[in-house]
RNA sequence: GGUCGCGUAGCUCAGCUGGAUAGAGCAUCUGCCUUCUAAGCAGACGGUCACAGGUUCGAAUCCUGUCGCGAUCACCA
């Protein structure tokens, strides 16, 4: 099935190269000259034409005037190409016509393959594992981790249509003092409260003591100053603080008090961060905690230091080397042997691959300000020997600040994941129940389309920026529901589907016997490249490519739809191929829209 | 200061390995709901692609420098 698809996929990558072959072999018969390669692109929309052939390069390698070889090259095409009906030539640029043949051909191919543009067979046996989400468990998730999450969900399923077996995991760091600041909090504060006595999601419990926490060391600091200690001094002297790190040597010592309240309130995030996934519609195949990995590398870096990759200075601590590579050293090992974040970091990726054998790559979600961290990490992993080093990747994603600046959240200015999720939900209901098109849905069915929409214009939202650049989220306007949206594309794919529940004959047969509105002959175009967009995402890593193909074809779609009528088309046979080819586009959006996680409605 | 990233319309963003007159949405203005869902369509307005050089037939795109914004440069994670 998917061997035969590509089959299909490439027979139609096939008319470029017959053209480019035609090309070359038109200027060796006419001018006697060898033409290393030819350079086509879509020929722009002012102009007639589907394909065009630049002339310009030709110029190095055949002497003469640039319309006059388009000319030529261009009586050529038709006279040996049966798909190039004719052509013009405008200025240095040769524009080819194809015929419809081609265009209707290639469609009652493709609108046979229900995931087109996808690899269902992987292509190679090895396997990538995508890391994201990686929360800390002191406090909500909040709107940093809903971009986090968005893109390495995403580009998890983007890597899976695009012929690879993937893995989705996440590092939980669950241990160290964050937590154990939280634990210090509920103990004196907290009075047994729980997720059920309270009514609170347990991440929101847990995180409410991280703020009281942080409350009460700022009023200890503050009367540590007012009795005459240096701020420097009362920052490290503060009571509480004193304890938080007393509890964290204890958890370290395995005491058991400690570890128990530990495992509670962790437990207690987990499940709330469990209701925030599953709202945002997203899963992991396996988790790993930092509290089982935080000891691991140590074996890693004795070996490399054998090795000679490390080596250890008079101190007792260990350092790679890096500036052959234009970096700097970097430690690996502290001087009393205890671990630092990149001896753990080295230890995880050997571990993840011990635990997956079929892992040949992984990528990381994880923010830019870690880039040098991940640059100097792969580089390890790679003078230590290992093969699937090379195949490491750091999804490397901007910041989200607010109009504000940065989310802070001792200053109570994050967005919290869940009420940001909710204030969607709200408004689509709201903007829903305006035009009021759900009627004799019933309640739930509503509220599961007012869910689709609220969530489909946040991720979309997130999704459609290059992962590199800084959002600017505002939260009272950022997200609209009007043009390049979640919701627009949501709409006309629902719009799509009222076609199809109306049209309802065979739409199977093939047409072969119609002229081609130029809208049509555009849509079609646009969805030839599907394939294209999804294996340039998963190798840019960038979600933002499909979103802004999907955009491009809901564009042209619409103008399709507004302007050329569908059920009042001229013959039966016309009609059959517009419900086909909207059924088609349809299809595509839900695709496309699947690999950025958003669900569409039926309906809306 | 070193390194990395970003800078495109008033705002939010596209723009592929260099190609034709730099594209969308929001906002503002003009038309279009008795016809397949108007969360839509058609159009107007809006640009020194941060700046200066360079490479060439041709640069928003590649190179160098300058400026602005951000991140990073811990025996923190």
């Amino acid at each position: 099935m998917a061997g035969s698809f590509l089959n299909t996929f490439y027979n139609k990558m096939s008319l470029q190269q017959t053209i480019s072959e035609k090309v070359k072999i038109a200027v060796q018969t006419l001018y006697d000259n060898v033409l290393e390669t030819v350079e086509l692109q879509a020929t722009r929309k002012e102009f007639e034409g589907d394909i065009t052939v630049v002339i310009f390069p030709m110029l190095r390698v055949v002497k003469g005037n640039p319309v006059q070889i388009g000319e030529a090259i261009g009586n050529y095409l038709v006279d040996h190409v049966e798909e190039v009906e004719r052509f013009n030539v405008v200025k240095g640029f040769l524009n080819l016509v194809i015929a419809d043949s081609y265009y209707l051909n290639f469609f009652n191919e493709i609108k046979n393959y229900q995931r087109f543009g996808f690899v269902d067979t992987p292509k190679d046996d090895q396997a990538v594992m995508v890391e994201y989400a990686s929360p800390n468990t002191n406090k909500p998730l909040h709107l940093g981790h809903i971009r986090n999450i968005l893109l390495g969900f995403s580009v998890a399923e983007i890597s899976k249509a695009s012929g690879k077996k993937v893995y989705k995991t996440q590092i939980i760091n669950d241990r160290g003092i964050h937590i154990c600041k939280s634990m210090v909090a509920w103990k004196k504060f907290g009075e047994e409260a729980t997720p059920e006595s309270t009514g609170l999601k347990g991440d929101k419990l847990v995180g409410n003591y991280y703020v009281k926490f942080d409350q009460v060391y700022k009023e200890q600091i503050v009367a540590l100053v007012a009795d005459g200690m240096s701020e420097e001094a009362a920052k490290k002297q503060a009571p509480i603080l004193i304890e938080a790190q007393e509890m964290l040597r204890k958890w370290e010592a395995g005491d058991q008090n400690v570890v128990a309240l530990w495992k509670q309130m962790n437990g207690w995030v987990y499940d709330g961060f469990e209701q925030t996934y599953t709202a945002l519609g997203v899963d992991f195949d396996s988790y790993y905690y930092e509290s089982n990995t935080y000891l691991l590398g140590k074996d890693n870096i004795e070996e490399g230091l054998s090795d000679g990759v490390f080596f250890k200075k008079p101190d007792g601590s260990v350092w790679c080397d890096l500036t052959d590579d234009g970096l700097d050293e970097k430690l690996v090992l502290r001087s009393d042997g205890t671990a630092v974040y990149m001896t753990q970091d080295i230890g995880t990726a050997i571990q993840r691959v011990k635990d997956h054998p079929d892992v040949g790559g992984m990528i990381y979600t994880v923010g830019n300000e870690q880039d040098y961290h991940f640059k100097v990490l792969f580089l390890i992993l790679q003078k230590l020997g290992y093969s699937w080093a090379k195949n490491l990747h750091h999804l490397s994603y901007g910041m989200v600040d607010l109009p504000s600046g940065k989310m802070k959240s001792r200053e109570g200015t994050v967005v919290d994941a869940d009420d940001l999720i909710d204030e969607m939900t709200k408004t689509a209901k709201e903007i829903s129940q305006e035009l009021g098109k759900l009627e004799g849905y019933t309640e739930s069915e509503k509220t599961a389309v007012f869910n689709k929409i609220g969530l489909g214009a946040l991720k979309y939202y997130i999704l459609k920026v290059d992962p590199k650049k800084r959002i600017l989220f505002n939260p009272e306007e950022s997200v609209d529901f009007q043009g390049n949206t979640g919701p627009f594309i949501q709409y006309t794919y629902a719009r799509i589907q009222a076609i199809l529940r109306k049209a309802n004959f065979d739409r199977s047969t093939a047409i072969k016997n119609i002229k081609l509105h130029q809208k049509e002959r555009e849509l079609i175009k646009h969805l030839e490249v599907f394939p294209d967009a999804i294996q340039s995402a998963a190798s840019e890593l960038s979600p933002a490519i499909i979103a802004n193909y999907t955009y491009d074809l809901v564009k042209n779609y619409n103008s399709f739809f507004q302007n050329v009528s569908i059920f009042g088309a001229d013959s039966e046979e016309e009609k059959q191929f517009r419900v086909q080819l909207s059924g088609f586009v349809g299809n595509v959006i839900k695709l496309a829209f699947g690999l950025l996680g958003i669900e569409v409605p039926e309906r809306m």
